[in-house]
DNA sequence: GCAGGTTAATTGTCTCAACATTATGCCCAC
DNA sequence: GTGGGCATAATGTTGAGACAATTAACCTGC
C-alpha cells in the first residue's frame, strides 16, 4: 500500500453507545472527525477500509459509509473507488455553519452583545414581501442591531420576520440571538440562501462599525427557511472586513 | 392531507434510463429538481412520499432517498419525519460550485477572457508553502491575472501552484479557465476551502478593474485539494463588488 | 367541547446482500 | 525489460427488509 496503513488506537471507538439517541452514524463521524483533527489520523494519511472499519465496530458498511460521507461533505476526507479513503493534506477549518453571528461569536469563546436600533411592525413593501412569499401590506417585524465582539462592533443586521413573530421582544433580542428565540418557539431553522457581497459603508454604518466613512463593508444578504420550508427571516447584514469573514468549503458533487 | 396532493405528470420520469451510465438516484434527483425550478411542482408544496415515489418508478426507497438527499442538500426541499417532504418557498438560487469563475461565467453565457500579468516559477515562500503542505523553497508557478466578462473587467486572481504544473502554457492560461487546463491533464478537482472577505483595492487592483484607489473589493481565498487529497492551487482572488458576488445555501445538518 | 389514547402516514436508522466500476499490483510470456 | 492479462482491493450503486421515531388525524369517553 503505497500511503501510510492506519494503525489506530483502541479508545478511538471506545464509547460508541448502541443505545445513545445519538444515531450510530453520527457518533462513529465524530470520532473520526476528532481524529483527525487532532492529528491521530494524520493529514494527507489514508483511513482503513469501509470493510474493516465495518467489522473492526461490528457496524454495517451502510452506516459506515454514511459517517464517511458525513466527513467528505465537510471537506475532510476525499474517496478513491479502487483505492481508498484519504485525509486532506493540511489542516481543514469548519466551515460557517446555519448559525446566527451571536451563535457563531459564542461558540468562539467571545462575548457578543447587542444593541437594539430599530424594532418596529411594518408593512411589508413589495420587495420585502415577494422575499417573504408574502403578500405586500402584510406585517411584518423590522429590527436592527449593532452586534459587538468582546467590545469591538463586528455588524450592523437588519431583518425582517413575518408577522407572526412582531411578539419577538426587544429585550429577548438584546440577550439572545435570533435564532435561538426563533427554535425556543419551535422554529426548525433548516435553510438559509445567502448571497455574499462588498460596498462601501453607508455614513450610519460608519459610525455604528467605527470606520471611516465610503470604507469597504462585506455584506449577506440572507433568506431563511424553517423545517416547513416557508420563509421566517430576511437579513441585510454589513460587517466590519477587519473583524470578520466567511470560511466555507466547497466540495465537488 | 393539508397540503396539496401531489399530482405529476405521467412524463416527470418518462426516460428514466437503468442502462444509463448516470446512476438513476441522479437521474431521478435531475427530474425533480426540473420539476421544482420550473413550477411543475410548485414551490411550498409537498412532494410525493418516498414509498410512493418508489412504487410509482419501481425503485428501492434508499435510491429514492438518496436522490431526495441531493435536492435537500442543495436547499430545495425540507423533510419532516411524519408528515412528508415539502419544497421550499419561493425562487431557489443556484449555489456557488467548485469550478473556476471562468466556468462560473461561461455556464451564465457571459464571454469570459483572460489577461495573463505574470506568469513565473518562483522558490514557495514560508507562507505559500505551508498553505499547499509544501516544503519551503519548493518551486510553484505564480500566475495573475485579470478575468474580463463581457468585456469589463470582474476579477483580479493571483494564483500559486506546486511545481509540477510549472509546465502550464501562457497560452493555454489565457484560453482556458485553470480548472478545465487541470482536470485536462488528469487532476480530479474536489475540495476548496474558501475565505470570503473585503478590503480596499490596491493602486494596481483600482487600475486593472477600473475603480477609485481605496475603493471596496470583495476578495476570496480559496485553498484547493485534488482527488488524492493534495492542495493543488492557493489562489487569492479579488473581485469588483458591483459585478461579483457569491451566493450559497447552507442547509442544517 | 375537550383531552387522551390509538392509529396511520411518513421519514430516519440500521442491517444484510449482491453486483458494478475503478485502480493497482502481480505474474507470465515474449 | 516490457506489455498484457488477471486478480485483488476498495468504493459506488442498488435492492430488500425491519424497526424506530415523529407527527397528525381520528375516535371515544367524559
Amino acid at each position: 500500500m503505497a500511503l501510510e496503513e492506519a494503525h489506530w488506537p483502541e479508545e478511538l471507538f471506545a464509547d460508541l453507545d448502541r443505545t445513545s439517541p445519538l444515531p450510530m452514524y453520527s457518533q462513529v463521524a465524530s470520532r473520526l472527525e476528532s481524529a483527525i483533527r487532532s492529528g491521530v489520523i494524520p493529514a494527507g494519511g489514508r483511513i482503513e477500509s469501509e470493510m474493516a472499519i465495518a467489522e473492526r465496530l461490528q457496524i454495517s458498511r451502510p452506516t459506515i459509509r454514511r459517517a464517511i460521507q458525513d466527513l467528505v461533505d465537510k471537506g475532510l476526507l476525499v474517496r478513491q473507488r479502487g483505492i481508498g479513503t484519504q485525509v486532506v493534506q493540511g489542516q481543514v477549518e469548519r466551515s460557517v455553519e446555519l448559525t446566527s453571528l451571536f451563535e457563531d461569536l459564542s461558540q468562539a469563546g467571545i462575548s457578543a452583545t447587542t444593541t437594539l436600533l430599530d424594532h418596529e411592525v411594518l408593512e411589508a413593501d413589495e420587495d420585502v414581501a415577494a422575499r417573504l412569499s408574502l403578500p405586500a401590506g402584510d406585517p411584518v417585524l423590522h429590527i436592527r442591531r449593532r452586534r459587538m465582539a468582546d467590545g469591538v462592533p463586528v455588524a450592523v443586521l437588519d431583518n425582517h420576520l413575518p408577522g407572526e413573530f412582531a411578539d419577538l421582544l426587544p429585550a429577548s433580542l438584546e440577550g439572545a440571538g435570533l435564532y435561538q428565540l426563533l427554535r425556543s418557539r419551535g422554529v426548525g431553522i433548516r435553510i438559509a440562501q445567502q448571497r455574499i457581497g462588498a460596498r462601501a459603508c453607508t455614513p450610519d454604518e460608519a459610525s455604528l462599525l467605527e470606520m471611516e466613512p465610503g470604507a469597504p463593508v462585506l455584506t449577506m444578504e440572507r433568506l431563511t427557511y424553517d423545517h416547513t420550508g416557508r420563509a421566517i427571516e430576511l437579513g441585510r447584514h454589513a460587517y466590519h472586513p477587519d473583524r470578520y469573514s466567511f470560511s466555507t468549503t466547497l466540495v465537488a458533487r
